[in-house]
DNA sequence: TACACAAATGTTAACGGTTACATTTATCAA
DNA sequence: TTGATAAATGTAACCGTTAACATTTGTGTA
């Protein structure tokens, strides 16, 4: 590989010359531009970008914590951070953490180690201390996740609490009481913040919060099964089940459909995220609408104005949804209905 | 931030000596090892490994180029790839390409400019020139996309022509003759290995392969809704459906259930990847498992091997795959069948 | 005690760019 | 022509680490 010293020689002229062309070509006259320009072409050179961003001080790398990527939503995520990271000149360094804190303290150090300039946080962590902070009080990180609180970076949040709510409040409209709820991972704020959504739609509508009525589940296909299984055996079971995302939905929906029960006549599903195969399930699945590209890319976008000084106090961005009602929730079942009624007349 | 010489002056001893026990504590005596690491804790200092690469001129990166993210088998490959590069102390530059060149061509400057050691490749294109082969002659790179043929890396692939035959014999074997394809995305290797699998079965089989039972797909659930229109509007009906990936046969089997049709009792559908939906579709898909994460890995270690110079000839390493049969696929409608045997007849 | 040799540590030149500063060359007015 | 000033180019320090080589210190033996 050529070096600029080669292209230098070759061109009869020295190493700054060459850099200047390459940098700030109107500082250099017409004609020995031409010849450094000759010269590259010539030995076939490309700047060694690793020497260049180890004199810069910057990587121009950012790392981006995802629980994994193998999740349609998150795939979503990282598509529109990629892209947005790209337009910029900025890598993304993928951190696939599976929720292991030995892997999300490996990729954090990238940013302490000069590997990475910046860090895009998608669970509850904190992982850096004051020290961290640049000239404006800021640490290198975005935190695209809403239940971290007093921490000096961007919030980019997809309010998770406020759709998880307006969702519930679909199904309260449709008569709807007894309303299971499928969780997503124990521990992971999303979870805690849709759960806190239902919670407040619920207790808005003055109906009492029931823990029977709560099922774990992970996000996977399996885990809505799962639950729906759960669900069915049920003393008294709901007539309605909100599952924390799309996948845990479906799962759901395939195991009422083995019961033999019909949705939404006999029981109503809703998930959330719509991915794409919620418009494609059978049938196909009320569910919130959330940009993921557009969440990923305002991330990228916070994070690079803090890196570059541009950010003096952090921003909190929230980022619209949409419910989306397609033909998985229906209203309550006639016969349940009344006796919903009779129970709410004595 | 403290650099190493902080740490040698804290320490009272000389860089070389920070730098030796760091990189080989048992030259250096135990009293000065521990002075040294004493001085580490107390300064907290961490080696810049931006200039750590800039000196070793490895960057300990890999690039990996796929069509996209946001399809849930990359996203499975890409997982295994992670895992793999990370246990070996690389990390993966994500290169969305969405089928774009100049997107393509920015993520192989990487390998020129040093940002990245080596290349993993799921197009079929060879971005390097001979200049770039090393002592042992390969190439940095690995071939993930088994239709590119003459090019000295190592091949790691998914025997797609193997299982597409495979899927076709296992709808031949249930006595369908007249089998429609789905294909991917025009011009993508995948797509015309499983479109000559599906080949090798029909003339296998003595079948006359027919054109109009082609028809285009890229992938994506809409693709598979909108070619199942067209199949339901095909003169002579076929009595299966063969989609070149999962997605493609989910949107399908939902626009066929629409017109009213029972898969597989009047139509059969197979699919390709076993993604996680596949098992939870309605009817559970039959379809083709591959071990993403295995591929993954494989590749990544396979690169790894190469830059270490270990990789001596190009080696050619085939991923095996599993036929998974689930209810989407049946026999022939009984009426067709008598129609079938009528035509043999005469 | 002196000497040979090994072990421990120090000094310094890379690695490949960028850029502040120094120097040379060109331009123009007096 | 000369001198002042601007434009073009060159020189060399620097970024943080490693490692070849030089030097010092320690150990064991004659």
């Amino acid at each position: 590989m050529p070096n600029i010293r080669e292209v230098a020689d070759h061109a009869g002229v020295s190493v700054a010359t060459v850099s200047r062309t390459l940098q700030q070509p109107q500082r250099v006259s017409p004609k020995t531009r031409q010849r450094v320009m000759e010269a590259v072409a010539a030995t076939g050179y490309k700047p060694n970008l690793m020497a260049v961003k180890f004199r810069s001080g910057k990587s121009h790398n950012i790392v981006v914590l995802v629980p994994t990527v193998a999740n349609v939503f998150f795939a979503r995520v990282i598509s529109g951070m990629q892209e947005a990271a790209a337009e910029q000149g900025y890598a993304i360094l993928l951190a696939n953490t599976m929720g292991r804190s030995d892997i999300e303290d490996d990729y954090t150090k990238m940013v302490q180690t000069a590997q990475a300039d910046g860090l895009i946080q998608l669970r509850a962590h904190n992982p850096f201390d004051v020290s961290m902070t640049n000239a404006n009080g800021l640490l290198p990180m975005v935190n695209a996740c809403e239940v971290l609180d007093n921490i000096p970076c961007p919030t980019v949040t997809l309010d998770n609490r406020a759709a998880a709510r307006v969702m519930t409040e679909h199904l309260l409209s449709l008569g709807h009481t007894r309303i299971a709820l499928i969780k997503g991972p124990q521990g992971s704020p999303l979870t805690r913040e849709r759960l806190a959504g239902y919670r407040d739609a619920l207790s808005e509508a003055n109906i009492q919060y029931d823990e029977s009525l709560l099922f774990p589940g992970d996000f996977t296909l399996r885990s809505g099964f799962d639950a729906a299984t759960s669900i069915l055996k049920a003393a008294q079971r709901p007539t309605a089940v909100f599952c924390e995302n799309d996948e845990t939905a479906i799962g759901a929906m395939q195991r009422f459909k083995q019961a033999g029960l019909s949705i939404p006549d006999d029981i109503s599903v809703a998930g959330f995220d719509d991915i794409d195969f919620a418009a494609y399930a059978d049938p196909p699945l009320t569910t919130i609408s959330q940009p993921a590209e557009e969440f990923g890319r305002t991330a990228v976008s916070q994070l690079i104005d803090v890196l570059n000084g541009k950010t003096r106090r952090a921003p909190k961005i929230i980022i619209p949804f949409d419910l989306v009602v397609r033909r998985s929730t229906g209203p309550v079942p006639a016969t349940l209905q009344q006796h919903a009624l009779k129970e709410k007349a004595e």
